[in-house]
DNA sequence: CTGAATCCGGTCCGATACTG
DNA sequence: CAGTATCGGACCGGATTCAG
């Protein structure tokens, strides 16, 4: 953890005000639409997990780094970073190499959810989920 | 959106390195733990969307509420609902009415998680999800 | 040798019906 | 109203197999 650089971007965003749009416009609908996608995606297993790997990492990801890291069956892991990059949260780049190499890259858009999973670290670091829980509360 | 009461709390923390830890240390692994608990837990599937509306709205929940607010079978709902408590991110308080009253209310740990789903609206103005794309990236 | 498709068994989820 | 019971279906995990 330990002051990320994430941090004063983060805190810009909050404090300027420029995202705000008025309720009930056509593009506050499509924001609860791509809330909605966005949700039902980080609801699937393993996807949070995932993004969690390449928001704290920061280089290119390959599908055994993955694989290793997250405990996922191949085939679920083949389909989340298809998914993924469907999505535009990942970039994918075969290299036409003996071995085969493919890496993936978070896009633009998935580093910008990095707060979540870093504050999500923040979190973790002042609460415990109660059946391991210690002191907390 | 617009400028959420969280935002002032959120940049005190992101501000106070109080929470930094050694890492490797005891600590640092119960934090992984609970952080892949907590993962784990918002893999699940609907998880995320009740928090969501546990953050948003302020005051307590009932059964259903959640039940039309969500879009999820009743039996799923409960199965999320009783794991919340466990993990001791819900209250449950029961009424002995009639007609029965139940209402769930969300614990400060699991409002303190509150700026994560604040941070993920932020995001959704600024972005889409490519198959519903249209000028961004 | 890595990334991923296939097949199958198990688990989780949704829809409906039903109970206190 | 707030759940539980049941069942069918979708999704996930694991091993194997295949392609480059």
């Amino acid at each position: 953890m330990v002051e990320p650089p994430q941090a004063e971007e983060f805190i810009e965003t909050i404090l300027s005000n420029e995202t705000a749009r008025p309720p009930g416009s056509e593009q506050a609908k499509d924001d609860n639409r791509t809330m909605a996608a966005l949700l039902n995606l980080l609801g699937k297993k393993h996807t949070i997990v995932i993004l969690h790997q390449f928001a704290t990492g920061d280089g290119p990801l390959r599908f055994g780094d993955l694989e290793e890291a997250v405990d996922i069956a191949p085939n679920t892991l083949s389909n989340r970073l298809e998914e993924l990059t469907e999505v535009g949260l990942l970039t994918r780049q075969a290299y036409d190499e003996i071995p085969p190499r493919v890496e993936y890259n978070a896009t633009e858009k998935a580093k910008e959810l990095a707060p979540v999973f870093w504050y999500l670290g923040v979190w973790t670091e002042r609460h415990d989920l109660e059946p391991i829980a210690t002191d907390d509360d």
